[in-house]
DNA sequence: TAGGCCATCTGGTCCT
DNA sequence: AGGACCAGATGGCCTA
């Protein structure tokens, strides 16, 4: 059920056997894995064919928590069928992960929508993380601002300001959270990029207005690359979820709040990612 | 066509 | 013993 949503057509991610199966059984011999299943539990000897397995040939099944005599003793059935089950049982960790990364993509301030190419895996922890670090800056900032204005009055109410300040458009969620990216957003979407890339840069990278040379930016803005995270190259309308509606086109938000610089934070390094760095083709 | 991303299978290791 | 977790291998689909 990770439904990829722009490949819904092709690639259900979850378990949709018979293509799957069919696939496999036109190029059935010799083949060792992808081949699959998918249903829960396909039938053993679909397995054993999909697989190329030879009959005896119980190495391929790897039953490491049966000895050799073991499997001597277990009918190649009962060997098939533990196997499967093992299978069904990564195929189900597998969709658990994928269900999670999901969740995590729909609370990510980022677009959702039949046309909107779903975040892969790596960037959408790679965003998930910039955006925790930033939404983190904005609270220490927050606290701040208040602080400041209260004369050190402590950190609650840091809304309050906020809401002084932006009576009706800045009321979205995203904007009180998130004001750092807005403006990092803004800027890119400025300069004809894809705002959406920079959104959730690290905060380093958003102060600096989501220049293309910052630092970090390689890190997340090259995920995807100037394809961008649309199918179709509708850009130009802000794929970004209603939560960012806000940084909209024109309107820079003017308080101290959104333009304070951001503390710095140890972005993403290309380092520690060298593919996604490497990858801006 | 190459590269990216993904699902699945598989065997190994660790934990309960 | 059995399950969870992990990483490598493999092949399919999609996009540039």
């Amino acid at each position: 059920m990770d439904s990829d949503t722009s490949r819904v057509s092709s690639r259900p991610s979850s378990p949709e056997g018979d293509d799957l199966f069919l696939s496999a059984v036109k190029k059935s011999a010799g083949f060792s894995g992808a081949v699959s299943s998918t249903q829960s539990d396909s039938p053993p000897e679909l397995s054993a064919d999909m697989r190329g397995l030879s009959s005896g040939d119980d190495n391929a099944l790897g039953l490491k928590m049966f000895s050799k005599k073991d499997r001597k003793l277990l009918s190649e059935t009962e060997l098939q069928s533990i196997r499967l089950k093992i299978n069904s049982r990564e195929r189900k960790r597998m969709h658990d992960l994928n269900i999670a990364m999901d969740g995590l993509r729909e609370v990510m301030p980022y677009a959702h929508g039949p046309s909107v190419r779903k975040l892969s895996k790596i960037a959408t922890l790679l965003l998930a993380r910039n955006y925790i670090l930033m939404l983190s800056n904005s609270l220490e900032e927050m606290k701040r601002l208040v602080s400041e204005i209260y004369g050190g009055g402590g950190g609650g109410g840091s809304g309050a300001h906020h809401a002084t300040f932006h009576p009706s458009t800045c009321g979205t969620l995203a904007h009180a959270t998130a004001p750092l990216a807005s403006h990092a957003a803004a800027a890119a979407a400025a300069a004809g990029s894809h705002p959406v890339h920079h959104a959730l840069l690290p905060p380093t990278v958003s102060s600096a207005a989501a220049s293309l040379q910052a630092p970090g930016l390689s890190a997340v803005a090259s995920v995807r690359p100037h394809h961008g995270l649309l199918k179709a190259p509708s850009v130009g309308a802000s794929p970004l979820t209603s939560g960012f509606q806000h940084w909209g086109a024109s309107m820079p938000c003017p308080c101290s709040m959104c333009q304070v610089p951001a503390p710095h934070v140890p972005a993403m390094s290309s380092v520690s990612m060298p593919r996604l760095a490497s990858d801006s083709k």
